[in-house]
DNA sequence: GATGAATGAGCCTTCATTCAT
DNA sequence: GATGAATGAAGGCTCATTCAT
């Protein structure tokens, strides 16, 4: 006889742990952030709600992790993008705008469970604190775009201003996506942001710019 | 046995109704929507929870009433200020935009109790039917001053997705000041804005324009 | 010009009083007695809550009174049945029998405002006092008239049990009309009395006795 | 702070259940059904309110199981007894007559809560649900007895008749156990219905019958 | 008399958390 | 690691009762 292959621990830390999350965010999405229960993400994780406080020690630092989680998977996903994008600005900035309307990463699962946060983070300090980094680079970064393009194109404007409209523009048609009872399409909705890119930076993105569509 | 509480005066059945609307509104935005409760609602109104429950069946019901009175609220304001703005397309416009900008009517207590509903909201149908008409005849006057000024002006663009972006515009810089933990100031929203408007429709809010600021 | 009409009081105590113990009876029949609230009497009555406590003092005091209520009407039913029968034994227990197969009193409503009554009043000291002395009375019409037929009869029975067999079966019968999923007809209800009684008293109740049917 | 409470050792869950539902008998017959609360019923049997949630979902079903358990107990009680009487239809319904006198099982608590379940009934579809299937088989045995005792005995009688009286003078006695101020003794309440089987199948309870007494 | 606004005790139920197994 | 029995705080809701009008 061999010796028998090294019995496996059921499930590493750090797999159950992710494995938690993404029944946490599926539950939000499903029942919404007041409906979410202990028992609720264990059922649908499939294990014991005894199993759920083991390894996050309360609720309230499972819906924190989860929290965080999605927001470091938001920031690697656009700066992975923008790593892969050529070096002009106005390529980084479509690269990072393309990223935002990922289908394969964010679902309509996805994208409720991140309004339930929303909605009840500005009552709850912790929520703020877990994203909070990972906005500010993201509105650094639309901001260092944006002077970068206004400088190289020279638009006569506030770029900090244009770069706020892009970024707005951007977060709104996502929650359009949600709210809307007959929503636009999510290309629809891709080509409004180009459209104020478009408007924003007329050299670049808009019609017969180099990046235009 | 102590001496009860002196018994209060009767109000009024609307004006009762009304100021238990103000305390829910009051309470969602110190403590969340997920952490209102009637009793918390109640204490804020000075009343025994009994009779929050006695003017509105059920907490759904005072909820939904509540978020209700809201959007109504809202939809007046702009109707008034369109109504009361002069007749052409790019008036009626400003004074929708500037409407949105009310301090006294938009305080922080409102807007943070704007947003816990519309986290929740997606997964209460009962929530969206609340605002629903409301949030079409929104998007509606939009589109229609966008449209009204881009013929007036021989704007060459899609005239939905300029209402679409300045809609959204407005809709971001509310949500940033509530979310940011460094908000910029009330005054630099609106510019933003303007500027936002002044890029879509430059003849009319564009620098030099008559409206411009 | 004729003296005016005295104006009517809306209602006269006593006939409130009937009114709202009616109405008492027809909630218990309908909701059972746990259901029952003033609220829910209130309604069938037409009137306010307030107004039944008014009258009652309390609910505790409305359903004690609405219990002897309903035992003094039985009694007085059963006691005029046997005043207008003939002298005999035989006519007076006849008599006593069948009043208490009066369509026109015993509705299903009645009867399972009854039965609620009943499953209560072993924990309610109250309940029992409010009909005991005509569960007294009604208990020894049957002995008395059960030991006269046994005298003239010259049955070699105990007329005690006689009498009881006999009251139990009514009763029992009463019972299984309510609580049957399928009960059988009234009639075939009295005939069961019937044929109870012609076994223990076969001279006058049994086959070819005077008031056999 | 305080210490806590020792924790419990575990219980298995049939245990459980069964514990529970004693202390719901138990306290219905004290307290009435109407004053059984799930906190009384847990106080009862020592454990905490929301372990009777944790075990039956819901205090209806508490009560409902309940119900289905003294149901389920009764019919297998007079079942048994009739298994192991004698083969002759004079034996076994003198054995199942016996079974509803045991004092060991039909003790005051148990009838008393018995009768709440009764009188609450009618107004409640899910009780009768509970316990119909065997109240039909006990007045199935009761009229398949009577039916055999009648042919065997050439009786010139309605055994459907013969079966009710009986066993309504059962049910009858029973009650008048519970309700009445100053009842008689269990002897006479058995010697009762010993006399009303004598009357009806004389030959064989009668006196000098062969089960006579 | 009559109404119904207002209170508050007490109910059922949920659920985060603890902990024996 | 993992389960689930057990607890108890807290919430929504009911409803008898009080009382100003």
């Amino acid at each position: 006889m061999d010796t028998p292959a090294p019995r496996r621990r059921k499930a590493s830390r750090s797999h159950r742990r992710e494995q938690l999350i993404e029944a946490t965010i599926s539950t939000i999405a499903q029942r919404g952030l007041a409906q979410t229960t202990l028992s609720s993400v264990a059922r649908a994780a499939g294990v014991s709600h005894g199993l759920v406080i083991f390894y996050f020690e309360s609720k309230e630092r499972l819906l924190a992790e989860t929290l965080r989680f999605m927001s470091d998977v938001h920031r690697r996903h656009w700066e992975t993008a923008i790593e892969q994008a050529g070096p002009a600005p106005e390529e980084r900035l479509l690269a990072l705008i393309l990223s935002e309307f990922d289908d394969a990463l964010y679902t309509q699962e996805w994208l409720t469970a991140w309004c339930g946060f929303w909605g009840e983070a500005q009552s709850r300090p912790l929520y703020l604190t877990q994203s909070g980094e990972n906005d500010r680079a993201y509105i650094e970064i639309f901001e260092t775009l944006s002077a970068e393009l206004a400088h190289a194109g020279g638009y006569p404007i506030e770029p900090g201003r244009a770069a706020r409209v892009l970024r707005l523009t951007i977060e709104g048609v996502w929650l359009e996506l949600m709210f809307s009872a007959k929503p636009y399409s999510r290309e629809e909705a891709l080509n409004t942001v180009l459209f104020c890119a478009g408007t924003l930076f007329p050299h670049h993105f808009g019609p017969g710019g180099p990046v235009s569509r």
